[in-house]
This record gives C-alpha cells, structure tokens and sequence, in this order.
DNA sequence: ACGATGTCGTCAACACTGTTGACAACGGCG
DNA sequence: CGCCGTTGTCAACAGTGTTGACGACATCGT
C-alpha cells in the first residue's frame, strides 16, 4: 500500500470518473478514498468538504464549454453549440444545476458562458437589456431540459428508448375520455432524442427573442 | 406523551409543512416524526419510504396546479397561468423536478397537467406533433427556472434583493477588459423578480412555438 | 549536514441519516 | 370474552460527511 500522493486535479479527475460510471449520487468520499488508493479523509487536505469538491468538478466541466466556438458573426450556431456543450456538462453533474446559485464566489467558466452569450445576443442586434433576459432565459430552458433528462442519462440507449417506449404505452393506456389529447399524442411524446427535442425548443425561444424584423 | 394517531393526509401536511419553513433538504425523518408528535419510524406505517412520501408530496402540490384555470378560448393565458403554478409548485420542492423522471407510476396530477396543455397547443392551431414539441418545451423552460431559483426562493423578499444587488456588483467588478457585455450588462441582470423573467422568457418562447400566421 | 517546520496520508471516532425487526398497546370482529 | 390486525415505540444497523490526534515524509534555513 504505497502512500499515493494526492493533488486537486488528480482528485477531480477521479471524481469525474466515479460520476460517469456509478452516476452522482453513488459519489461518496470513502468510494472516492477507495478510487484514489487513499484514505477517503486523505481529501480534505485539498478541498474543505465535499462541496468544494463538486464545486471544482463543475468548474471543469463548465470549462469546457466556451473553448473553441464557432466564432464567425453569425450568431445563432454559436448560441446553439454553446447551449448544447452546457447542456452536457449539467447533464455530468445534476446537483450542478442548482449549485449554480450558491452565491458570490462564483466561477471563472460561469463568467465566460455568460459574457460568451451577451456577446452573441449583442451581436445580434438586442440591447444590453434584451440581451440580459435573452441570456436568463435561455439558461433556464437549458438548465430545465438537462434537469428533466438527468435521471435518464445514466442508462444506456436501449435503456433509455425502451423506458420511452413505456412512457408512451402509459399515456396511450390513458382513459381517452378523459385525457383524449394526451392518447392522441402519445406516439408523439418523447419522440427522437432529448437533446434533439431541446434543441427544437432552444429555435423556438430564439425564434421569438431575436425577431427577425 | 399521547399516543397520536397519523394518516397519509396529516403526515403529507406537516411534510409540506416542514418544507415550507426549513426547506427540503432540512427534511430528516426525525425531525418529521418530532413535528408530528410520534416516533420517528411511526411514518413507515404509511409509507414505504421517504421516496413513497415524497412523491405523495409532489402529488399534493401539483394538484393544484390545473384546477379554475381561465376556461375561455383564449389558449395563452391558460397556458402562462398554468405554468406559473407549475413554477410555484416545482419550487416548494426542489427535488421534484428531477422526481419527474421516475418512471410509469406517475401521478394523475401529472396527466391532467400534460392533457391541460395539450389541450390548449391544439386549440391554439398546433397539430398533434407540434403540441407535443410544444408541451416538452415548455416543461423544460418552467422546471429550469424553477431549478435556478430553488435556493433563492426560500430566503426573505430582503435577502433576496440584497443577494441580487450582491450578484449584479460582482458582475460590475470584473475587468471589462475581458467580460466587457457581462459589465456593460452588470445593472440589467437579475432585475426584477425571478417570477417576471420566466414569464417573459415564457412569452417568447410561446410566441416561437405559436406563430401568428 | 542537520534539526525545525509544515504538509499530507492514516486511523478512530462522532453526529447524523434512512431503514428494519421485535415488541406492545389499542380497537374492531366473531 | 378472546383473537387478530393495525400501528406507535424502541433499539439497532449500515451508511454518510466530517473532525482531531498522530506520525511519516519532504523541504528549507542555518
């Protein structure tokens, strides 16, 4: 048993891992100690508790992000790529999604996806005051589309298309004299993949955000 | 010490209860069974688990949601008003939005929201197909704002704006250098409250979704 | 070169969580 | 009355995040 040193990254890196695999909330600091050949309080000689540690995994998943995007002047691709980078990386870490409002020691990569997207907006033709609600708006419907796909992310596809299929069959079931829509519908919910239906939605916000005069 | 006695009913109350005064990740099983006067695991008589009871919970929250909505045939306010309560609803219990997932027993509640909007995408023009683009959109834009506002929603009308004013300085202080829309945008972000973002965000995607021919 | 210093992994323990099984008091039924 | 199922009580278990004392190690100043 050979004294592993430890470092943030290394810890990080790990971290990440065990949340691909096992999903996060099988994430406990002694299967981490155990993934990292440590003892699993050897961690908070690098991070104060385990939030801290979940707020660094998110810092690099949200570093991700903003690298690399198509940076022509239309507008709209890059909006979209953005949404759907971000989209992912909420969908690595579900209590991501409401870490984002734990107050001022915000970080860095948040600050990037946001002046990334005011610059998009602004680009566009909004003023600073329709580019600020363009830029909460969006990040709801991202943030609401990777919370709602969350459980379902950590199956696999056969999984995942047979629970649709389920989810279908349950609505067709329904009682169509009292939910006739609903059973009229049915084959149509859940149709194609969640990120397809987000980013449909994603063009529909845009759609009227941006009039097109 | 008399021996009180619960029911399914009395024990959602002071779950919600609870909820409403300590937030929901305060909610402990013993401190349920302390505010109801019986011991702790009395509970389990009437519920599997904390799962079970939560989503009884859920439940009774959302069955308000679509009950004396406008019935006229104007299909958009039907719409925004059912989705502010939903937004409402989702924020009283912050886990539900992710509880949304958990597979074919869902709850009637559920359906009638679903068949409720339908409804009003088919009566606003919308085929079968389209509505049920328009019905996941929507959802995910109400659950994402819900989700965001979640830790914010359970502090005072005061801290609230004073954690706003907190967060839009922060913004103003970066270097403009590097964030200069997030600055130039620093005084228009987080105004007014989460409530009037959504519905503008709301409005615009609607206005995607249905277009006016 | 060597002792001091501070970093960092280890171990035991604490307070807390959800949950289970044995027990007993209660009420309704034959 | 006597039985029996329902339901609250109690002790206990496995698991969680976290802390403080301990000790080995590397680094640094003289």
């Amino acid at each position: 048993m050979s004294r592993a040193t430890l470092s943030r990254d290394a810890i990080v890196d790990t971290t990440i891992r065990l949340i691909r695999e096992h999903g996060a909330d099988a994430l406990t600091m002694r299967g981490l100690g155990q993934a990292l050949g440590t003892d699993p309080t050897a961690v908070y000689r690098h991070f104060r508790d385990k939030a801290e540690l979940l707020r660094a995994v998110s810092e690099r998943l949200l570093g991700t992000v903003t690298i690399g995007l198509p940076d022509g002047h239309e507008w709209r691709p890059a909006v979209v790529e953005l949404c759907r980078r971000l989209r992912r990386a909420l969908l690595e870490q579900p209590r991501l999604a409401t870490a984002l409002q734990f107050g001022p020691p915000l970080q860095p990569s948040e600050f990037a996806i946001t002046e990334e997207l005011l610059r998009r907006f602004c680009a566009a033709g909004l003023d600073i005051g329709a580019a600020a609600l363009a830029y909460h708006s969006v990040i709801e419907l991202t943030v609401g589309s990777a919370a709602i796909d969350a459980a379902m992310h950590s199956m696999s596809d056969r999984e995942r298309s047979q629970q649709y299929t389920r989810w279908r069959s349950v609505y067709a079931a329904l009682d169509p004299a009292e939910y006739p829509e609903t059973v009229a519908a049915s084959a149509a919910m859940y149709r194609g993949t969640a990120e397809d239906r987000f980013v449909h939605a994603l063009g529909r916000l845009l759609d009227g955000l941006v009039p097109t005069r």
